[in-house]
DNA sequence: CATGGGGGTTCCAGTTAATGGAAGGTCAAT
DNA sequence: ATTGACCTTCCATTAACTGGAACCCCCATG
């Protein structure tokens, strides 16, 4: 598969694709005329870095995660750990979006639309969980 | 408020909140001396930006985000708009993060610990949702 | 009162994670 | 055989910080 049908799959500019085999994330074969060939294996890692670079994981993250993944001897306590960490991260990754999304539906629904200067979100932006 | 309070507060390097007044995101005051001085609205907004940006919210989209905030004249169709769309963007990616969830904590589950070749994870992979 | 340490300031250079563009090779169809 | 879409590398630029130098401010202690 070259590199414009995966850019397609994968939802990544070919550029993109092309420096995370400068870094190492992914290593697609080569066919003989030097294009580069990929496996759906690179294109699933791609679909993952496409949406866990989108979710704020640097690529240090997505490296270890893609790991978890690679690794052939995955039976370990360390893998799992490494793992566990990691959920725990996209945990509250995902309740800080709950967050940010309760805010932002209650401004929303309580704000827009009457212009009236004291509107609610005000007070209640003073209290945005920290 | 001082930066160094400031940074303690909203969990950002004082580095980039120079950074976050120098792209206009933030307009602290400043003392007799120079010094920035941080109203409670400037902290609230650091704080907002902070968890946006752990979350892949670009520094233009925070900008609008806190335009909402910010908009005296917050009555209108237009800012409605706009909040449902970072509403949808965020729904987006609160779904992408259980998508990432499920997968990684079926990998935790179901394959670490036994070093079997042939981890149903791998299959899981091979379906990870496009 | 000076002096040392922990703040703060600006400015400039470097890093990370891409992104844009030039210059050129490849392929499939007319 | 040439056109156009696709691929290649390489080099420069951007976005969003991050580090470091050089310097100013404040206040507690000797």
């Amino acid at each position: 598969m070259n590199i414009g049908e995966v850019s397609r799959k994968a939802e990544l500019p070919a550029k993109t694709i092309r420096y995370y085999e400068d870094i190492g994330l992914i290593s697609p074969l080569r066919d003989t005329n030097g294009y580069r060939s990929f496996r759906d294996s690179d294109v699933h890692k791609l679909v993952f870095l496409g949406r866990a670079r989108a979710l704020g994981f640097t690529i240090e993250d997505c490296r270890n995660l893609l790991a978890l993944w690679d690794d052939q001897d995955r039976a370990s306590a360390d893998v799992r750990a490494i793992a566990k960490e990691h959920l725990a991260q996209i945990e509250s990754k995902i309740s800080d979006l709950q967050a940010i999304r309760d805010t932002l539906s209650h401004l929303v629904r309580e704000c827009a639309g009457d212009g009236r200067p004291d509107c609610p979100i005000l007070q209640k932006l003073e209290e945005f969980p920290t």
